[in-house]
DNA sequence: TTTCGATGGTTACAAATGAAACCAGTTTGG
DNA sequence: CCAAACTGGTTTCATTTGTAACCATCGAAA
């Protein structure tokens, strides 16, 4: 082991880069396929779907998004109208998000599909490992306090 | 736990993008800062420096990047004079790419920088943690074949 | 009350990205 | 020998993203 040299095959930050892009991609097919949904969007409909009411501050906290893609996410989804906004009676700066009938059930659509998802990847682990990844993953949020 | 929700926060592929996105933005800070490089930059600079010479489509599968974003990568660290490139003599599509010395120079000083922020990392876990996670990444990355 | 700093949210602009078209050059099969 | 089919690598174009500026509103302090 050099020490002037770094393995790129093993340095930690590399190696949970490429695992989430390659999840995340194969995951986003679904919404993207199903929906022509980007992520944020995806985001912002199972924030929306899993709360009720949100306003965008409140999801970007949750779903861990700069304002500004909130923003675009939640313009396309009032286009297609899958969500509304009504205003704030005490803060007129604010808006409250929710989905419409429509965006409930494209939320509901998805939900099964995406549990699934997640199903088939965990069942291609041992249970040692997936006990490892959950908690490996839960240790590192807890010392980056991202959670 | 409701079936037909879902919950973002537990969402293996939502926490391991976040998390992901996370480490990889704080560690970017570290070779942006002090260079101004993308991470792509950054990749192809660690992959040259690590296994010294290789070609652009050797260099996108070790690093897990398409081929568009090698080719402006590489671009990008030509005019900075810090790779070079050399035709292959039997196949004249192929050219062999490797660092020059300022290029190196870079390498050698970004190596401890990112050994460090590994390591300071993985230190604030526990022994038990540090074993979930690799172990963990390892398995995922086995069950999806990426690695 | 007026003013000033913070806050919710949008937008403009530049940079990064993905996909596909593209240009050599190489191999394969007839 | 020649026409596909393929491969290494670049470029173009549309889309996505990040940053920062921006607008409106709010709250606090003078």
């Amino acid at each position: 082991m050099e020490p002037d040299i770094l393995e790129l095959e093993s340095f930690l930050p590399y190696r949970l880069y490429r695992l989430a892009d390659t999840v995340s991609r194969e995951f986003s097919r679904i919404y993207k396929e199903r929906h022509g949904l980007t992520r944020p969007e995806w985001r912002t409909l199972s924030g929306l779907g899993e709360r009720g009411t949100m306003t965008a501050t409140e999801l970007g906290e949750q779903s861990a998004m700069h304002k500004a893609k909130v923003s675009r996410a939640v313009a396309e989804l009032e286009r297609r109208r899958w969500l509304t906004r009504t205003a704030d009676e005490n803060d007129r700066r604010v808006e409250h998000l929710a989905l419409t009938r429509a965006g409930l059930a494209a939320y509901r659509e998805m939900v099964p599909l995406a549990k699934a998802f997640e199903g088939e990847l965990l069942a291609r682990l041992s249970v040692e490992e997936r006990v490892a990844i959950v908690n490996g993953v839960a240790a590192l949020e807890r010392a980056l306090s991202c959670s």
